[in-house]
DNA sequence: CGGATATACTGAGGTTACCTCACTATGAGA
DNA sequence: TCTCATAGTGAGGTAACCTCAGTATATCCG
């Protein structure tokens, strides 16, 4: 049993858009190389609260670890993360946020920049929940 | 009044991690050159059921006028859709889906190969109403 | 009518956010 | 030790956009 026929394409041209009006925004709203992709990087490892290895930070972003190298090449050219060599394994490299990468980070909370903030006051606090909860499930594994 | 602190970005990225997985879902479910964009502008040629003007189209499709014109030269040179001059205004071209254009749609609808549909069945029928009318509520103008 | 202004499309070139493939360095098990 | 797996990266590619500048056509207004 479904919803009407179509809701399921509407739904995915709806994620679309609002997906692709973030990444708009972003690049407007914040400074020169501050990127959607980039911010997303700098959360998760704001998130983790340790320094992580390059390839279980590709594991938390869905992306391949050669994408997690170059994203870190950026972020570290920028100042806002820092490699180390992992001490317990020499293959490995740890990446973490550098005091730059934090302060940026707290500065885009802070001011609210986030264009999904600002879009969720459309929704009472319940919905927002929903809403979490709805994309929570489709999107676990 | 909001949700938990977090929450929007965690709706954020949930998003973000939802229409990635659709788009490589699309690359590799659907055969080749039928990208997820692609399909998204055959899709809205069809629900408008009548040739479009390519700026028109571009609306449609929240992208500018420059990108339109790439997306329907890909388009046409697959066979899947065809230009035609506006017979009222000589500066516009119309874009209609050809048969060809129309018989993949159906297919790929036919086929329920769209990722999101089978994603969807996590969701309960009044599930799936009550994201529809979240997301058409944050994504309206 | 003629000139200014606006609109429709497209060529050239750039960016973001990924991807695959092949390679080197290192670790871990038989 | 020899093999096999794992961690990261160089090289190169793609999708889905973008801006800027230019040409062709339409429209408005004195």
């Amino acid at each position: 049993m479904n919803a009407p026929d179509g809701t399921a394409e509407q739904i995915a041209a709806l994620l679309d858009v609002l997906v692709r009006r973030q990444r708009r925004a972003a690049k407007t709203d914040l400074g020169d190389g501050v990127t959607h992709g980039r911010v997303r990087a700098l959360r998760t490892l704001d998130h983790a609260d340790r320094p992580v290895r390059l390839s279980e930070l590709a594991t938390l972003l869905d992306i391949v670890p050669r994408s997690a190298t170059s994203l870190v090449d950026d972020l570290e050219a920028a100042g806002l993360v820092a490699r180390r060599p992992d001490p317990n394994d020499r293959r490995a490299t740890l990446v973490a946020l550098t005091p730059a990468g934090t302060t940026l980070l707290t500065t885009i909370r802070r001011n609210r920049r986030d264009a999904m903030v600002t879009l969720l006051d459309r929704l009472t606090t319940s919905e927002q929940t929903t809403l979490h909860d709805l994309l929570t499930r489709l999107a676990a594994d």
